[in-house]
DNA sequence: ATCTGGACCTGAACGC
DNA sequence: TGCGTTCAGGTCCAGA
C-alpha cells in the first residue's frame, strides 16, 4: 500500500495511542513477516513504553523506554486498526480477530493496536535506538523528501550520468526515500516528464523543478489523509489508505486534467510495474 | 557501479 | 459456481 504519505498519516494516527503509552500486553502470533521476527519479540515488547513515534521513509520507529526501537513497514498490503476505549479517545469495539492479526499491542490505556498484513511483505524488528541510523535497512536510504537534506543539488547530482529512466530512478530509495509507484506518477505529472526518460538526459533545470513537484505531490497526500484521520473515530479505526484523487494514477484512457491539454492518460509498463501519464504534457 | 528481472505472498477482479 | 489469469501501494537479491 503505503508510500510515504500513508505511512506517515497511520504514524499520526497511532501517535494519540502509543506516545507516553506503555504496552501491558504484546502478542505476536507467527515467527515472521517477510523476515523472522527478532528473538523474543513479545517479551521484549511486553512492559514498554512508547516514548516517540517517528517515521523514516516508510519505516515507523517506535522508541522504547527500554532503549530499543521497534521498526515496523506495512510493505504492499500492511494495515493497522486501533480499537478499545482509551481515556475516551477511541470508541470502537474490539472486533473479531481477522484472518492475518500478525501482531497486536494491548496498551496499558485500554486501546488495542493491530498489525493486519495479508501478503506478509511488511517487516518488524528491534535494534538499539542508539545505532539504530546503522540498521541494515535504514542506513542505505537516502534524504526524506520533505526535509532539508532533500534540495535541488542533490536531486540534480544524484540524476546525473544515470542512464534508467526517471521512473526507476525515483523509485531508488537511495536517490530520495519514501516515494513509490503512485507518487512517482504523480510527481512526473506535476514536473511534465515522460517517465521513460533517461534520468541523466533530462536537462538540469527540469531535474530541479522535479523537487518542489516531489514535495507538493507528497504535502497534498498527506493532507488528504490528515482529513481522512478526522473522520476514522467514526468509522472503524482503520488507519492507512484513504481517500485521495489522483491526476494520472489508475486513470488509463481517462482526459488528462491539466488546463488547455486535450491528451488521454495512457499506461505503461516499466520494470514490471504500471506507470501512467499523459503522453500530450508530459515530454 | 548500474541495471533488470525474479522472488516473496495473498486476495480481488475479471473472462470464460 | 467454479476455474484460470492478471494485477496490486515494496524491496531484496542474483546475475548480466
Amino acid at each position: 500500500m503505503p508510500e510515504l504519505p500513508e505511512v506517515e498519516t497511520v504514524r499520526r494516527g497511532l501517535a494519540p495511542v502509543m506516545e507516553g503509552d506503555r504496552i501491558a500486553v504484546a502478542r505476536v502470533n507467527r515467527p515472521d513477516l517477510r523476515w523472522p521476527f527478532p528473538e523474543r519479540m513479545a517479551e521484549r515488547l511486553t512492559g514498554a513504553r512508547v516514548e516517540r513515534l517517528e517515521r523514516r521513509s516508510k519505516y515507523i520507529l517506535a522508541a522504547l523506554d527500554s532503549g530499543e526501537t521497534l521498526l515496523m513497514h506495512l510493505g504492499m498490503s500492511g494495515r493497522i486498526l486501533i480499537s478499545g476505549d482509551a481515556l475516551g479517545r477511541f470508541v470502537h469495539d474490539h472486533p473479531a480477530p481477522e484472518k492475518h492479526d500478525h501482531v497486536v499491542f494491548d496498551m496499558a490505556s485500554g486501546a488495542r493496536v493491530t498489525f493486519n498484513d495479508p501478503r506478509r511483505f511488511g517487516a518488524m524488528d528491534l535494534m538499539p535506538t542508539e545505532t539504530r541510523e546503522a540498521h541494515a535497512l535504514l542506513a542505505a536510504l537516502g534524504p526524506e523528501p520533505l526535509g532539508n537534506a532533500f534540495h535541488e543539488a542533490h536531486l540534480v547530482a544524484a540524476l546525473e550520468g544515470r542512464n534508467t529512466p526517471i521512473k526507476a530512478a525515483l523509485l531508488d530509495q537511495k536517490i530520495v526515500a519514501g516515494l513509490g509507484n503512485i507518487y512517482v506518477c504523480e510527481a512526473l505529472y506535476r514536473s511534465r516528464i515522460h517517465p521513460g526518460r533517461r534520468a541523466g538526459r533530462i536537462s538540469r533545470a527540469r531535474r530541479a523543478r522535479l523537487v518542489p513537484a516531489i514535495r507538493d505531490t507528497l504535502t497534498d497526500a498527506i493532507a488528504a489523509g490528515g482529513s481522512s484521520l478526522r473522520d476514522y473515530r467514526q468509522a472503524d479505526g482503520e488507519l492507512g489508505y484513504f481517500q485521495h484523487s489522483f491526476d494520472v494514477y489508475g486513470r488509463e484512457g481517462l482526459p488528462c486534467r491539466r488546463d488547455g491539454c486535450d491528451g488521454v492518460i495512457r499506461r505503461i509498463v516499466q520494470s514490471g510495474r504500471s506507470s501512467f501519464y499523459c503522453p500530450r504534457c508530459q515530454r
